[in-house]
DNA sequence: GTTAAAACTAGGGTTTTCACCCATTTATAA
DNA sequence: TTATAAATGGGTGAAAACCCTAGTTTTAAC
């Protein structure tokens, strides 16, 4: 049995969902909240399996209420539902542990779709979610290819020592572990920081990173 | 008219394609290579505006010609054809500029439906890849997730002064521009170290890069 | 097969970062 | 109310990073 929690401030909606989840003999719902806190309130006392989650709840919104219950719950899983298509909602509650992200548009089957396929711990989109992801995910693409295409090549020993420069090793350290002077590494720095056009350390581990030539 | 060239090894599968596409009268096969270098070396006289291009070619790889034909011939789009649908595979090719990727068993719609898109600017995946993405891209935000909750809180003051670190700037430069002393900026500094457990400035970059706390 | 460019090596001198030590004032939370 | 964290600032000294120059070796190009 998949019990489930509706958290949705328009009480309409939730008691739709409800009477929509009731037809299915495998799922019960067990409550609803009508605000953020109601979600962490409900959850401290009892546990559900998938909580489906307004994005845009009054008080503690949908994103915070996401990221503590995927922290402090890693069991309950997170359905999304917004009346959004939105790059930066999508991606923002994502990354703070949403298994899956419907639209208020959602059929009736698509729902228990999403839920069941959350419930076995893969995640679910809409399509027109997936769309938007892939192609925020192709504009960054276009991004890090652009830049680099314009990056000049960066020699073997150059890249061993970018790689322990960016784990967080001194100059000192780095020069014993690839036997070689303190003062050579000093010199293949000053070129790194040349050829990625870098003030500092901090520079080149972000242009690492960026272009990730690690 | 759009303009193709067919890129694969297998000569039954290419004519194949090419005559799915001739009865389409808004695309033309401008012609047809067995191998990477014979992709090289068309492009070097003549352009098209899409090539149908097999990941696994002899000689050079479908990723290696991906990644000379998107530098050298932005104008030219590549969609990646092949058998298998491995993460591993889709993420390569799309780094190196591929546009879209499909596999083999596609059908007639679906094919001239991708070339549309991409021609149109978009990008075009298939169904089984796209679910393909989204589950490696989840893992990601999982891994990350999971480091991210082992973080102690950055205040809002050593949050711009570790923006501004990423940002090349030297302690004397942050201090200017926070309009604070050079003594309080390195006070933020040594709290940054202690709270994200970094030994120096390329720790603070990599650990603020790896969870984006910029 | 010479020549030029890049890579790898390294020393001297300057600037920046870091590690301790400390203190005051102001929010924030228990 | 009483800690606890945040934001501010200071001094000293060591360690690390950065700048400039320069020799040898390897690679690439003509």
């Amino acid at each position: 049995m998949i019990e489930i929690l509706i958290a949705d401030d328009h009480a309409m909606f939730a008691d739709g969902l409800e009477s929509i989840l009731e037809g299915q003999e495998e799922i019960t719902v067990k409550s609803k909240c009508h605000d953020g806190n109601g979600v962490i309130d409900y959850m401290a006392d009892s546990k559900v399996d998938i909580i489906l989650l307004d994005v845009n709840l009054p008080g503690m919104n949908g994103i915070e209420v996401c990221k503590e219950i995927s922290t402090k719950y890693p069991d309950t899983k997170v359905i999304a539902i917004s009346m959004f298509n939105e790059e930066s909602i999508v991606t923002e509650i994502l990354n703070n542990g949403a298994k899956g992200y419907i639209l208020k548009n959602t059929g009736r089957e698509e729902l228990i779709l999403a839920i069941k396929k959350v419930v076995a711990g893969e995640s679910y989109f809409s399509k027109e979610v997936t769309e938007t992801i892939m192609k925020s995910l192709m504009n960054q693409r276009k991004n890090s290819v652009k830049s680099n295409s314009i990056l000049p090549k960066i020699s073997r020993r150059e890249k061993e020592v970018l790689k322990l420069i960016v784990e967080e090793f001194t100059t000192q350290e780095i020069a014993d572990k690839l036997f070689i002077s303190l003062k050579t590494v000093e010199s293949h720095r000053s070129s790194l920081l040349a050829k990625l056009s870098a003030r500092n350390t901090a520079g080149l581990v972000r242009i690492a990173m960026e272009n990730n030539l690690i």
